[in-house]
DNA sequence: CATGCGTGGTT
DNA sequence: TAACCAAGCAT
């Protein structure tokens, strides 16, 4: 859920989600139908398809228990670098580099001594994180904890707080007179009026409704048909939507 | 490796 | 206010 998603906004919904489903067995014998409502209006609904099948997956061939390895771990659908490893910190208290957008920033700045990190580059930035841990499990599962919230709560993108910082005395930004980032930028992706807004608009009319509905009421929605229509396509490509024998179209069962 | 994938608060 | 961006992943 936390996957390109603010913590504020995955809190309430993380607390409904575990009181329903506090099992990954739990979670597999649920519809997609009922998992995608209760996702709501998280975001990127794909991520609670892929939760779904990695719960099943643990379900059946884990014991019901979250693996405790980072290799069985990535193998899970939705689970990548990151979230494996923060598994693994934060649910096992085990060494592992956790490298997200906030300890990346921290480790351009505070060890490359540049203004912000440049684009991922998943083996050098796991080397770079995995540098700074002690060999100690536990040890290393609370630096890695504090990596991510020093990047997330004083060394932020925007204005970091340096006064407060707790490393700034060694810190190579500071060192080097705090140079702005002067690498590429990630290109900003536009929402409005693309295929992800209208797929939104979309599986929004299907979430609302109990009863499937036919073509028209999601052709509401949005003008353009051509696009709607390779939008809803894509839906149902990516077991989002379902089409009944009668033409229409509801969440998937 | 670049791109597409949702959403809504902040600047 | 349009742009930015928030605990990434799959292809």
């Amino acid at each position: 859920m936390l996957q390109q998603t603010p913590v504020t906004r995955v809190e309430p919904i993380w607390t409904d989600w575990m009181a329903r489903w506090p099992t990954p067995s739990a979670l597999a014998a649920a519809s997609r139908a009922d998992i995608l409502r209760a996702w709501g209006k998280l975001g990127y609904p794909r991520r609670a398809l892929r939760l779904h099948e990695a719960a099943a997956t643990i379900a059946a061939a884990h014991d019901d228990t979250v693996p405790s390895g980072t290799d069985d771990l990535e193998a899970l659908p939705g689970i990548g670098s990151y979230t494996a490893r923060a598994v693994v910190a934060f649910g096992y208290g085990r060494r592992a580099p956790v490298v997200d957008t906030n300890v990346r920033r921290v480790v351009a700045r505070a060890v490359h001594g540049a203004g912000d990190a440049g684009p991922a580059r998943t083996k050098p930035d796991l080397a770079d994180v995995d540098a700074l841990l002690p060999p100690d499990d536990a040890t290393a599962a609370e630096i890695s904890s504090g990596l991510m919230e020093l990047g997330a709560v004083v060394c932020t993108a925007r204005a970091p707080r340096c006064g407060i910082c707790p490393v700034h005395a060694e810190c190579a930004w500071q060192a080097n007179g705090r140079p702005a980032y002067d690498g590429p930028r990630k290109p900003v992706q536009g929402f409005a009026g693309t295929d992800r807004q209208v797929r939104g608009k979309l599986l929004d009319v299907l979430r609302g409704t109990a009863h499937p509905v036919p073509r028209d009421a999601l052709d509401a929605v949005w003008p353009d048909a051509p696009q709607r229509d390779r939008c809803l396509h894509s839906l149902l490509v990516d077991g989002l939507a379902e089409q009944h024998d009668d033409g229409r179209f509801a969440l998937p069962a």
